[in-house]
DNA sequence: TCTTGACTTGAAGTTCACTTCAACTTCTAT
DNA sequence: ATAGAAGTTGAAGTGAACTTCAAGTCAAGA
């Protein structure tokens, strides 16, 4: 059994961040006398298993979910890092593969300078969930609506 | 001129989106007598100029900045354009290329299940960046700290 | 003229993944 | 026994990009 301190040392993590995972349900531990947490050491292997999950770009939900498919929450075994992994590699292809067709839209874009709202490429609502930096909103489905097939009378066309 | 909720049904932003540009100084509009906001019709470009940098991936500070490179705060011409569209597609490309790195890690960790956190590629701190629902926090340079020397004397692997 | 839909504001709420703070308690080494 | 490091809690703050709300005001058609 390790002390937060510890677990935090050797995870890399914080310690607010480690109580805060704990709050979450991702990770467990039991109490001195005294109310203090100790860890198990395999909990440990967990930090790093929420760690490597979340480098791939997966939310702390999906972090859960996924532990949560592990029999009595217990570590995940190497059976289940490559069970996993692969389902990560799989939405990392579909997100580069997101990335590059819209490169492409963009590289096809650059010589038109039209922006327009009916006819750009770049300009399709459906893409905003490729952003980089985005809010979980976008992540989440809540896309805005296209533009109503009345109101194209007028557009933002340069030329 | 049109009204908000015209330039909101052509532009498909929300209302309270396009109050928000305009606070935040991306886009203009006048006032009528009774002080409701008047948009000219070149502000449907910006808005599209706006919508397109937010899918390559850029923030509103981003844009700001962009935007601030034209004189008077124009809207965009097709130069500008073509100037500012070649700058972003660079950084997609940067993007991709991270993610690519990314993946390839993965794949090489599938079969190896060890969760290091010493050994493990997937667990580098400097990738947290590389986070597809990333925080702001990631982006900009708030960085976990790698585990300190002294602490490797134990570690997370399954073998 | 009147109703109704569109518009106004500032303040507060949302999400995610945490961090920071204050006020306090526990553990460990001497 | 005691100092001081490390631990505890709940509440509030962070940042981006908005949305929602309440309480009103304005504009356009019948």
């Amino acid at each position: 059994m390790i002390t937060i301190g510890e677990l935090s040392a050797r995870s890399g993590m914080a310690t607010s961040a480690l109580r805060y995972y704990e709050r979450e349900g991702l990770i467990r531990a039991e109490r001195t006398g005294g109310n203090q947490r100790r860890f198990p050491r395999s909990e440990l292997r967990r930090v790093a298993f929420i760690r490597a999950a979340q480098n791939v770009g997966l939310t702390l939900e999906e972090i859960r979910e996924a532990l949560a498919t592990l029999p009595d929450g217990r570590t995940p075994t190497r059976a289940d890092w490559e069970r996993l992994s692969r389902v990560w590699r799989h939405r990392l292809e579909e997100r580069i593969a997101e990335l590059e067709r819209l490169r492409d839209k963009l590289t096809s874009c650059i010589g038109c300078g039209c922006l327009s709202l009916q006819r750009c490429k770049l300009y399709n609502p459906g893409d905003r969930a490729a952003r980089a930096g985005a809010g979980a909103r976008y992540l989440l489905g809540d896309t805005p609506q296209p533009m109503a097939a009345a109101e194209r009378e007028d557009d933002a066309s340069i030329s």
